[in-house]
DNA sequence: TTTTGTATGTTGAAATTTCAACAAAGGGAA
DNA sequence: TTCCCTTTGTTGAAATTTCAACATACAAAA
């Protein structure tokens, strides 16, 4: 378990925690640790909320898919990100998305409750721990604001802009890779892959921006 | 404020609370009543997010407008649902939505940081309202779930489909009425308020539903 | 190096949306 | 009731997206 405290550090859940603190809080809840090959499902749509993620390695996405097969990209979790976390918390029976392993990866497991129950040993952290979780809820809520403010856009130029000049900004420069391919950015943007792509290359023409598969540049911000 | 108490009784925020709780706990959060006109905003876009809101009369609507001007319905909001919560707790600077009162209105607003913080008279009830604003959050997450449900469909004719057959569902009603107009819900769904009353004409014509004004009403549910 | 499978780019036709403009209906005030 | 203003419905052209199909590029494996 050891080894993975350096993420766990950095996960907002764990905020000023020390090493020790963090030996005893993982026992407490009754932490474990699984491993998840490419493309696997740490999550099904339909399964009950019952536990929190911790991405320890790797990366995993939120896909949504609908009757029709329509996949829906929700977001992307990096080491340290949570997820289910809202659904445990608000108590749903079926969670309405699926958390999938891109890349051979691993997570934390625990119990929600564990987390927002006080121990019968009378353990401390509980109290921080859910002051914590209202904290990363709330962010998690401004995400879905970003993700609205780019797909509200009416066409697949003004949602990639959109998203791109999202993303310029997050990283602090106007060369950035994002985590998505093609397929993958036109579910999160909601549109066609083969329209994206003609729209990259239509700005990649004009010189608008440079994009290398994952990786891309923009030449000209206008910034709104 | 005792006029208030129904309300507040029945938000999650004070649950499990009897009124001469209440009536200290409003005291101890400073709690303070404003009346809004309608179309008259309680937050606007920009703002520093400092308040948590809650709806004690009347409704408001949580909207965006991007820099083009095209808007964008994120909410509506009943008597006893909050607002800006999210946006405190997460210490944004800047709330990227505004809410609006759509009728004559009150709210009470609360400053979060008293809600969050224990207060020098070792008031009992932050930590059990810190676990209410957990889940008022969380089940706020599932609405964001919900609107990209509806959206991520790429046709008025799906997402027009897709969002009654919610609303009759959370209504346990084939028969029902919605709180936006023609416009609003134009926004909600992000497609052009023309063509959502064109779609809703062909419906009415097919007999698949009755429109009139908010209220509908499903005849041929195809129920996914 | 060659093979093979996946990801990305391209294209044209069909379907759909947007846009602008106007018509019709509804509600409130005079 | 009439007038006025807002909401809703309708329409056709222009713009855009979707869809299907295929070409090309890339990367991993043989």
């Amino acid at each position: 378990m050891e080894k993975y405290f350096e993420v766990l550090c950095m996960c907002p859940l764990f905020r000023d925690m020390a090493h020790w603190e963090l030996t005893k809080v993982l026992r407490c809840l009754n932490a474990r640790v699984s491993s998840f090959e490419k493309g696997e499902a740490v999550m099904n749509e339909g399964e009950p909320a019952k536990y929190v993620g911790i991405v320890l390695t790797g990366s995993f996405q939120i896909v949504r898919t609908d009757f029709f097969g329509n996949r829906s990209m929700i977001a992307n979790l990096v080491p340290g990100e949570l997820f289910g976390e809202s659904f445990a918390c608000a108590g749903v029976e079926a969670v309405p998305v699926s958390v999938l392993a891109s890349e051979a990866a691993e997570v934390m497991l625990i119990d929600c409750l564990k987390i927002c129950h006080s121990c019968s040993n009378a353990c401390q952290f509980h109290q921080q721990m859910i002051y914590n979780l209202l904290q990363i809820v709330a962010a998690k809520n401004l995400m879905f604001h970003q993700k609205i403010e780019v797909t509200s856009k009416r066409t697949t130029h003004e949602k990639l802009m959109a998203y791109l000049m999202l993303q310029a900004k997050q990283f602090g420069s106007l060369e950035f890779e994002i985590p998505y391919d093609r397929q993958e950015l036109a579910d999160y943007l909601e549109v066609e892959r083969s329209g994206l792509s003609a729209e990259i290359g239509k700005l990649r023409r004009q010189g608008v921006i440079e994009a290398d598969r994952s990786r891309f540049k923009i030449y000209k911000p206008f910034d709104v």
